[in-house]
DNA sequence: CGCAATTGATATTAATAAAGTATCAATAAA
DNA sequence: TTTATTGATACTTTATTAATATCAATTGCG
């Protein structure tokens, strides 16, 4: 009784799905029919869902099967891949080095660093990825990411890292709404308010900053709405479901009827995003990707 | 003397290098560390490159470990990802909530639902609930959600449902890019070709969807990233990661160089929503709710 | 300098898992 | 009814993997 998938149970099944007949998935695999049908039966039995409705005569895929060979096939493909990339580039892998980043930057800030460094560290190859705050702080941990993009100062201590974006918060109002004609916006104004709140894993940084502003206000705004992506905040709020608190960046993807309003608020309440490595970089590569990152950002703030 | 990469060799080199050491990592593993040193052995015998510098004082990733880290986290993260939609262990929402929604209907679609019901039935109050596609199912079946805004017409069998919303998928591309010029642009046009991927688990239904198309035309595209934001997909296409498939919907968020191109795919490669509610809803107000829905978007269509 | 503690590697043995062989029951076509 | 072909199963053999005990190398401390 396998505990686990395996990838031999993967080929199996993949090869089954190609030929629709497991003796000649078997003799594709170089292998007797017997375990490809031990390996079916395991993989279904880890899944929890059968792969085929089948029986001496006819093989066919369920629903469950169609679904889950594109993901097989996605994984093995995948692991051939890593293997190529590897074996292949053993060498030509020196300069190498993986980026993360918050989504709010993939807009502005990166294709930003993307330009810059394509001019001035061609030979570098830059690989991004997209995660959360904490995620890249356990990627930097790990080795897997070599700089980050991300909030959360606290968790950073260990690292090199410099703060490179800091934006306040407009309050984002449809312009129905009875504090869109108001001046000299405060938080106070949004006590009992319909508010859009960040979700609190994925926007966890701004969830927990905008909860001690309200906590340290005694501000009790009506959440109305747990939401994580930008576009998704503007909807709503047009759709007149609440109002929201949303960086400066978001500014020029406002719809019509939508407002970003100034809002006083805390020094601290602000929208910041920091630049982190770690202080032994693994290569001399990544240190000056940082600096080159750096420069580019800092040329922004220039401009 | 293995042959290809196993589950067990990936896990193992994660486990170590977050640990940074054979003995806690094998401890982690709940398993001897003897064949922690030998599972490392054979991934770098099937890599044909060495994962980490090490005597029996220290360990540290090489350039290619480093690199391979990234890669075999993803795929382990991605093995698992599967089996959890497969066996569909994800639990439920918190909360309780009518609407669910997935995030590309919050812009202009919502809105105009949230508009159309103020009118129409005022007394009614609506909770909006962004959530992707099979949360919704689930929702729908556990009956905190009364009405989904949802893809995945397969798992929807057992609702009333019908579509709102079909949209063609543009190929997005930076005008630097060699395709920008080419007319008649087809699916074979990217093979080999940098393109972004949608994520298999916060964006199954495209991820499938996509795969499906590749699988069916023999075309191997070459994933540089998942991504499940509209806007992290337009930053990565303008910084020239490569090219991606989006539905029209998008096109009025496209930054500067950055082109909505046509593209020939098959008829069934379409971005379509469907609106749902259970067969028997739990009040008749649900029913009304949904007949209004069915109204705004039809107005929509028709304008 | 020397001793204790800790590290990753290894040889040997024990346990586990997978593959192969032979065979079966079910089915469809002639 | 017969025959050929299918996927499943029981049993045996083989191969793989893990644990135990131990080693050599390194570091830190007094």
């Amino acid at each position: 009784m396998s505990t686990s998938i395996t990838i031999e149970q993967l080929k199996c099944f993949i090869a089954v799905s190609k030929e629709m007949n497991f003796r000649k998935a078997a003799k594709n695999l170089n292998m007797s029919q017997p375990p490809v049908t031990r390996h079916i039966a395991n993989l279904e039995h880890n899944l929890k869902a059968k792969l085929y409705e089948r029986n001496t005569r006819s093989v066919k895929l369920t629903k469950e099967g169609t679904l889950f060979l594109t993901h097989a096939t996605e994984i093995i493909s995948r692991i051939e891949d890593a293997s190529k990339i590897i074996t292949k580039n053993k060498d030509s892998m020196i300069g190498t080095v993986s980026l993360g980043f918050v989504p709010s930057m993939a807009n502005e800030i990166l294709p930003l660093i993307a330009t810059h460094l394509k001019e001035n560290l061609p030979q570098v190859k830059l690989i991004f990825k997209e995660s959360m705050s904490f995620e890249q702080v356990e990627g930097l941990n790990t080795g897997s990411l070599d700089i980050g993009l991300t909030r959360l100062p606290k968790d950073l201590e260990s690292f090199n890292y410099s703060r490179v974006v800091s934006e306040p918060y407009f309050l984002v109002i449809n312009d129905d709404h009875e504090l869109s004609k108001k001046e000299n916006i405060t938080v106070y104004d949004l006590h009992n308010i319909d508010f859009i709140m960040y979700d609190a894993v994925i926007g966890r940084y701004s969830f927990e900053l905008l909860s001690s502003l309200f906590l340290n206000a005694g501000v009790k705004p009506n959440f109305v709405q747990y939401v994580s992506q930008p576009l998704v905040f503007l909807g709503l709020v047009r759709a007149s479901m609440g109002v929201a608190l949303l960086a400066s960046t978001t500014k020029k993807h406002a719809p019509k009827n939508v407002t970003f309003k100034e809002i006083q608020l805390p020094g601290w309440v602000r929208s910041d995003v920091y630049l982190a490595t770690r202080k032994q970089p693994k290569n001399n590569m990544t240190l000056q990707v940082y600096n080159n990152i750096m420069e580019a950002l800092y040329n922004r703030i220039e401009a």
